[in-house]
DNA sequence: TGCCTGTATGGTAACGATACCATATACTCA
DNA sequence: TGAGTATATGGTATCGTTACCATACAGGCA
């Protein structure tokens, strides 16, 4: 298209001086009613835009935010981060600057680079599901928040879900509806050998442990399993639960694809849900939650709401005399169809 | 951290000028080892990185692409583009600035705005599923590569699933297997009354009925069935399919979603995947895949592959002389158990 | 009348990097 | 020996914008 308009062939058109012109765009004080229409209707025919690379060089901010992230995989739904960034960086009259770290240091330090170079204002450093990581770069180099992460050291602000909050907030749905017996399917991983300490697993059984003793019922080890997340070992567990004893007569299951196994073991065993036993999942993958008969009824991470803050924090939230703020969101329940009030608990 | 260090103060801790240094930063000919020497060093001591702002201003390109999304949603995995658009750019030495267009024309208008103000070199403009688009801004603005979409009258280069290859692959994987009679769920979607020109809907049930035909078999049209993707009705087509005076040995189902309805259907119908059938998905959602029992075959869309070709080609592709290409990206399989190769066909 | 203050306006030097031009030395070759 | 070429080096204008400074005029007040 045509050659870029500057602010000098405005200036030329409009019979003012480029200063002037410059006051107009920046709405100064002290220009002529006159000028200034004549000014914007140069800008207009013109179709005038101004660069964004000179006025930073001038000295402005960049308005630019590094987006960098771990690596996608595990969860799809992680990506809402970037969109619940994008939105909060757009409301700031920011645009995002985005890269993929890859899996080692080193480029995640190029992309770093990359971002430094266009003297970014900020960056979020976004992992794909929650855990502890360690900053692959130095963090002098620029404000930066963790989202869905965190420094271990908490050296730097982070905002993370409430993996507590998420699983009192089941447990609880189902306490609720009147359920006293209630089984829990949790998520299980090692490393190198060690029980993993994944913030998910943890909290989440604390949160359920809370709850129940909320509402004055004793912990049963039994109704507590681990899955290594294979259908295999989800539908032993399924089963597990369903031959106890005393069953429960309702099922908090780790993620949905732990739920959706947890279906179909049901289904063989002739139990109907919600009817015969409720279940719970995590995670809300709508592919999942919405395709099971009955819908299941699951817990929100809240992705979207992680990058909002990330982005907001490093925008406004900069009193750097306090300590750096380390954020746990709720997740919300998204109610369906797969839990039901009993009438009569079982007791 | 320190304030920003710049090629004046190379030059004057390496006592050169500050075009010897420029021409050291860019391995221009014609500087004496000597001096490039005390350069290099210099850069290291004081830290310094170059400016891209000022490099640009100066006349070099931005080294900036814009990366522009219609609407997040329907298929978690399309964000794949974004990761293939990245990674493309990361190896043309570019950065992707993200923009999500919103619902409406202005804000698409708005974000292609901020995309020039910055000078991008070009625009990839991504849909969420697969569609004819209209293009919410001036072609001529930039650039443009449309990802997952195309204009209806081909005025832009772009590229999108070979949905015929995918119904292809998809039949023809299940008669390769020995398969005779085949069942298709396709997905099926109306607009205000009007029957959905779905590129996927149509491109895969030619590419169904094409497979039939090199293999030699006559379509039967009781075997094609049209789900609005609700697990009732993906329910009742998995029986109407079944129930058929000759019922199918395998089905196709138009999404991963149909086919975890379908699982659950053959089950209560007491029929085992894949012995007494086989059931083959679409879209790899791999939540669902992995997470059903058996581990569901499934066709992939090319989303990494769709991001990366579509900032490749603003990259390279450019012969202006030839018609914007309209790209079609195979769409591949992805075995896993639930498709198995029956002995004797049944004939 | 003279001075001050508020309003209007434009020239020009930066911002940081690079391209062009000018200059300088050391060789090569006729 | 002189001309021509390859190598080496630095000064400075320039990119598009804004901040600072200088200037100019109008009205208010002593």
């Amino acid at each position: 298209m045509n050659a870029k308009v500057t602010i000098k062939e405005i200036a030329k058109h409009a019979q003012v001086g480029t200063t002037t012109v410059s006051r107009v765009l920046n709405s100064h004080p002290y220009v002529s009613a006159e000028k200034r229409r004549r000014v914007m209707e140069a800008i207009k025919t013109l179709d005038y835009h101004p660069s964004q690379t000179a006025r930073h060089l001038r000295g402005s901010p960049s308005g630019l935010l590094g987006f960098l992230t771990d690596d996608v995989a595990t969860t799809p739904y992680a990506v809402d981060i970037i969109r619940g960034a994008q939105q909060a960086a757009w409301e700031h009259s920011m645009v995002l600057l985005v890269a993929d770290s890859g899996r080692n240091r080193q480029s995640a330090e190029a992309a770093v680079d990359v971002f430094l170079e266009r003297e970014v204002e900020g960056i979020v450093y976004a992992a794909m599901y929650h855990r502890p990581v360690e900053l692959p770069y130095d963090l002098e180099r620029a404000p930066t928040v963790l989202a869905n992460c965190f420094l271990e050291d908490g050296r730097s602000p982070s905002v993370v879900p409430d993996e507590f909050d998420g699983g009192y907030t089941a447990t609880e749905t189902l306490l609720k509806a009147g359920h006293r017996r209630i089984g829990f399917i949790n998520l299980w991983e090692e490393r190198v050998g060690i029980p993993s300490p994944m913030p998910a697993i943890n909290g989440r059984l604390r949160g359920y442990r809370q709850a129940l003793q909320d509402y004055g019922i004793s912990f049963d080890a039994a109704l507590v399993r681990f899955t290594d997340q294979s259908p295999a070992d989800n539908d032993h567990h399924t089963r597990g639960l369903m031959s106890l004893p005393e069953p429960p007569t309702a099922i908090f299951c780790g993620n949905d694809k732990v739920a959706m196994t947890c279906y179909s073991a049901l289904a063989e065993l002739n139990l109907h849900i919600p009817q015969d036993v409720a279940v719970i999942g995590f995670d809300n993958i709508v592919d999942i939650a919405e395709g099971l008969l009955p819908a299941l009824t699951t817990i929100q991470l809240p992705h979207y709401e992680m990058g909002k803050w990330a982005v907001q924090y490093l925008m406004d939230g900069q009193n750097s005399d306090l300590k750096p703020l380390q954020r746990r969101l709720p997740c919300p329940l998204v109610p369906r169809d797969s839990v039901q009030s009993v009438s009569i608990p079982p007791q």
